[in-house]
DNA sequence: AGCAATTATTTTGATGCTCGAAAAAAGAAG
DNA sequence: CTTCTTTTTTCGAGCATCAAAATAATTGCT
């Protein structure tokens, strides 16, 4: 029952928070920028900033070299020190999976890209594979595995309460495996999940500044739909993102067959397949093809801006079907504006007008009107950069939070 | 750009909210199971108490009396100064209005009541009815008016971002006026609005203690349909709560018309005046009676229960339209529990297959599980509740932000 | 009545973090 | 070589917390 009491510590954690913060948002800056950054005294400012240099977090070696103008005392900038620290990302997707190590400043050191195939986790479990991805790209960087502090996954799917394994998966085998755990006991590293929709909110939204302290939804359309949501919260000032199973809000009650097994989920509509199915007249209780070629989808795009009519058609329902999904969303979480990432960017002009409408079809969309509508075609990116966020984040955190000051031994011995 | 750093002025802020937050939970409290409670050591809650007393807003008079058992220095109880702080609580519905006005302790000392009818706004700008309503409660009770802190309503309808007005609402007249403002300019009051659905989940969490801690979607079944839900983040540890849209969410497009005006709203199946509609075969176009007798209602769950097959139709109907509006709801936020409260409560087990088998069609709900669904019949205490619960929070918040110590003048002059 | 035991609260001294103001540092300009 | 300008550090307080010791207020026992 014993809520948390603030003291000193918490007051110490917070500010080198900031100012850790404030250099991965702006970029090395210098101590008085930094204050009036972080809104702390200059007097503070040196004093963390030393301390944080003592610890080998910060560095201002040789970052007085450019733009140095007027007179007066040059300005020395902080930055991270790359080598403190090192991270792996994990990427996993239905047909390909990725890890990048990054240094302490985000920077990419090294990269393994491999295929997946419906067979891949039954000749290996989940977690023995990434664990092998993770010793592979160790043993190639000599010097990194004693100082990998974090490893986080991107991951399609439901994730557990616990956060550490997913119930259900579209990736074939992934689902049951307690990720988290297995790749504790084998290589004896936390692992943190994220779900996919999730981190691709987050990364684009870094890729839309201005958004910054907007509420935005955004949407992937591509081999599935999914979603995530970034919001800021009015009372709080409390920024919060989250992952959502949109793809499988059901759109029409028993109607057209998902890869999920379920009937009527948007995706089912407006996923590469569910186009596809419509325009050719494919029966909506065909099971869908495991994978469609990018080509195949490009050429549907093509083909409904020439006014092919079953290719407009196609992307007209689907259209219609992320149109009423939003129109639904919009009932418990209304957005400023709405992104759409993946493939299906390009094909928005195609379904603008059924999206618009159907938004405009609900209380809320007629009273507050539609959204603004972005898109963004590069998904990779905005998934990159928001695992690469959310892994320097808590490093920076768990960094900070557990160090008592400098030569602690002194006292107990 | 400038973040708020902590000082020692934030942490005692935090600590002071602990103890005041902590009192208003468990009641009147001993210091030293205020330490227990808070996490603070017995030295801090000395001081916090000391001041907070000699400030007049906590009092640790005559509290002495009960259950003094072992041996041992007898505890002394703090409890808040009941007189150093009044509110008003002004309840907003279709056809009522009320006002409350209660003390620091949050004991309610009057309480005015009065019908409203779709003219009342006309003939009435609401903001002065409100402002008639507060001042002749003032007048009523001597003594309150110079320490009336802070005024609170609950609002049915879509608030506006400023967060002090409505942009739609039921309630005929309502909307468009800017409530904050005119208040404020009327009678020198801060007016807090609060979406009644929010208010509802809130206050019946409060009800359901064992549900401190859970993820709850409570809905409201009556006259109209309307959620809130708590979330309690996993990570963060922080509780929100949120209003939603949930009755205006589209359920068949083009369908039901409903009482806002769109075509296919959940409420135009599930709200009182849908269910009706529905059993009598009443066309679903034809436009919503302004109020449904509240017996002909219940007569109508009466029917159903005997086996009437259009009473029974009406709630499938109605179950299933809520049930998918959960479905959807589901892919947004996943409840642990799901409560409904208000006069559909009732009925209740008449729609309780429905709403779970249309749970179940989705890939969430198949996936995690139909959550578990709770009943409450009086939404009028819900509300109150909520409704004390924020404007008690707040003034907790007023009260021990501005106040730099006493004697401060001494400084100045 | 008087003293020991017990539990609640307050006092005391120290720690840790912040801040404002003043001082020192590091060049640029003249 | 001196003066000016801007950045960074130092210094002395202020303030809220904590642990431990002291004090207060009762009950129970002799």
């Amino acid at each position: 029952m014993a809520r948390v009491g603030g003291d000193s510590d918490s007051i110490r954690r917070q500010n080198r928070g900031l100012v850790l913060d404030a250099l991965r948002r702006a970029g090395p800056l210098a101590r008085t920028k930094l204050a009036g950054e972080t809104g702390l005294s200059h007097a503070t400012i040196t004093a963390i900033a030393t301390d944080l240099v003592n610890q080998g977090i910060l560095t201002d070696h040789d970052q007085r070299l450019t733009d140095q103008k007027g007179r007066g005392r040059p300005a020395v900038r902080l930055s991270h020190q790359r080598d403190i620290a090192y991270s792996i990302l994990l990427e996993l997707e239905v047909n390909r999976a990725r890890g990048s190590l990054i240094d302490y400043s985000g920077t990419l050191v090294d990269r393994i890209e491999a295929e997946l195939d419906p067979t891949s986790f039954e000749i290996e479990r989940p977690a023995r594979f990434l664990a092998a991805m993770v010793r592979r790209m160790c043993a190639r960087n000599p010097g990194t595995e004693h100082k990998l502090s974090i490893v986080t996954a991107s991951v399609q799917g439901i994730v557990n309460r616990a956060g550490n394994g997913l119930t259900w998966s579209p990736i074939p085998g992934l689902a049951g495996a307690n990720l988290g755990e297995e790749i504790l006991s084998d290589t004896g590293l936390e692992l943190t999940i994220y779900k996919r929709g999730r981190l691709l909110a987050e990364g684009t939204r870094i890729l839309f500044p201005d958004l910054h302290d907007a509420n935005v939804a955004t949407v992937f359309i591509g081999a599935t739909i999914a979603m995530g949501v970034c919001y800021r919260g009015p009372a709080t000032g409390r920024s919060e993102d989250a992952g959502t199973e949109f793809g499988h809000m059901v759109h029409i009650p028993n109607g057209a067959l998902c890869r999920c097994g379920t009937h009527g989920c948007i995706e089912a509509y407006a996923a590469d397949y569910g186009v596809l199915r419509t325009a050719y007249g494919v029966p909506a209780t065909t099971r869908p093809a495991p994978a469609v070629p990018h080509t195949q989808y490009v050429q549907l795009i093509e083909a409904a801006r020439r006014g092919d009519p079953g290719a407009v058609r196609a992307f007209n329902v689907a259209g219609s079907a992320i149109g009423y999904g939003l129109n639904r969303l919009m009932t418990v979480f209304d957005p400023s504006h709405i992104i759409i990432v993946g493939p299906g960017a390009e094909a928005f002009p195609l379904m603008k007008d059924e999206i618009e409408s159907a938004i405009a079809a609900s209380l809320v969309g007629r009273v507050n009107g539609v959204p603004q509508i972005l898109t963004h075609g590069d998904e990779q990116e905005s998934i990159f950069r928001g695992l690469q966020a959310k892994a320097l984040t808590q490093i920076d955190q768990d960094l900070f939070a557990p160090l008592p000051a400098q030569g602690s031994r002194s006292e107990t011995a």
